[in-house]
DNA sequence: ATAATATATGTTCATATATTCATATGTTTA
DNA sequence: TAAACATATGAATATATGAACATATATTAT
């Protein structure tokens, strides 16, 4: 009996069971698109910094550490993808987050990190 | 009575709540860089691929229609990040999940995705 | 209407990242 | 030991991405 090769090169069993079971290419897509969103960490500051409380682009800069520009460039990938909400009052428009989901995502990545 | 604004340009008590209860950089820098390893899709493919079997480098690469030096770059990746474990069989290296916990970050994420 | 303020956006630049190709390393078999 | 196979890796290239700077747009106050 072979050690489970079946063939001279792959497992072809094994290859065809996993392959029946993936999930399609743009889920795939969508999802590792999702993940690039948290993959920088002025983004995720934003994230965890309207976590605590709505506020307009100038507070968010000073909280962060960042320029007005480059708060407002990731905002407005940030609103694009559905992340955060905004809504005016005068002169400002104060941001928050969409739902507390994002949050739980931040979390078990926190967690994983901590250890 | 002023409409919340403290002063002429800023919310500084907003500010400073927020400043005082963010996490630290270096703590975001490890959480955003985390993310980072799930928003590429070939990556998020091999492990969504290594949590229905182990596999060999090779199978791996037939799964997820793949070059074998594409996805070995992207596997030393994955293993410098502690997120998958090897073992060799013979001329085989297996590679598999080092834990559960990464497939739950996946599953939240296709949660977002799927809506 | 004009000035002042708050936010958004286009462009450029530097850097990071993924893939490919060629080749090296490590393991087994003849 | 040589050949065959499985995986890893270095270099080169192409693409993606974030920040900075300058400027445009939108709202309010005078």
């Amino acid at each position: 009996m072979s050690n489970s090769i079946e063939h001279d090169y792959i497992h072809e069993n094994v290859v065809n069971l996993v392959k029946d079971n993936m999930i399609n290419d743009e889920k795939i897509c969508d999802l590792s698109d999702f993940f690039k969103i948290f993959a920088d960490s002025t983004r995720v500051k934003i994230l965890f910094a309207l976590s605590k409380s709505e506020m307009c682009v100038y507070d968010l800069a000073k909280v962060i550490g960042s320029s007005q520009s480059a708060v407002s460039h990731q905002l407005r990938i940030l609103r694009n993808t559905k992340l955060v909400k905004t809504a005016r009052k005068g002169k400002e428009i104060f941001y928050s987050l969409l739902d507390n989901h994002i949050l739980t995502i931040i979390n078990q990545g926190l967690e994983h990190v901590e250890e």
